[in-house]
DNA sequence: TTAATATATAACTAAATTATTATATAGTTA
DNA sequence: TAACTATATAATAATTTAGTTATATATTAA
């Protein structure tokens, strides 16, 4: 059935779909991060960020590695930022749109 | 500042992010189709798809004409699919990558 | 103008998501 | 082993989202 798909879909889109969950992944976009260079760089604090970290690895979107005391985070696909340039290009194309409208 | 894009792409994918939703956009992919063509295609109440359809509309994914009592709505930027076919490719490849572990 | 039809909105309840603070765990160093 | 550091988890409260039922609006037809 179609359903499973449409529900598995919308999963991956949600695990994609907040502020910071997107801020994480721009910042793992130039390759692997410690969570000590992830959290201060979002001014955020520690333990949501792990949540988010948490939940976007429950997605398998990222994975993670420990190196001694720190947790190393990366992409899994890197087809996720070609969602995101997606997303923008679709966000630039509504602003043409409504820029034309009020000509 | 980024973090204005960052909510913007949220709020993009947010739109998306539900499995009635991701189908109102599957039925759309064949072109423009009626209220009265879509809710009864997925089982859903009238007023709940009504209520989906609002949101993707506000979100500026879809659009709407009337055409007589109907109303008929559009995906504004075929994008959309190719974003909803990235997600897919995602999910295949996480199969794939579980496949592989339990080799 | 009244009745009928298609769609949207409101009001409400239930469920899910988020941020925060406190605390736990795992690994390291003294 | 004790203290320290980096990260994760738990508990809670606040907010947001979703589904349902009832009702409103807009358009057409009688």
């Amino acid at each position: 059935m179609d359903n499973e798909l449409f529900s598995m879909q919308a999963d991956i889109c949600k695990a994609i779909a907040h502020p910071t969950r997107i801020q994480i992944l721009h910042l793992l976009r130039g390759g692997e991060r410690c969570v000590c260079e992830i959290f201060p760089a979002m001014e955020m604090e520690q333990p949501n960020v792990s949540r988010h970290l948490a939940l976007l690895k429950k997605a398998g979107i990222i994975s993670s590695r420990k190196e001694g005391l720190k947790v190393i985070y990366r992409v899994n696909d890197r087809r996720v930022f070609e969602l995101l340039d997606l997303i923008t290009a679709m966000l630039k194309e509504q602003i043409e749109t409504r820029k034309k409208i009020l000509t």
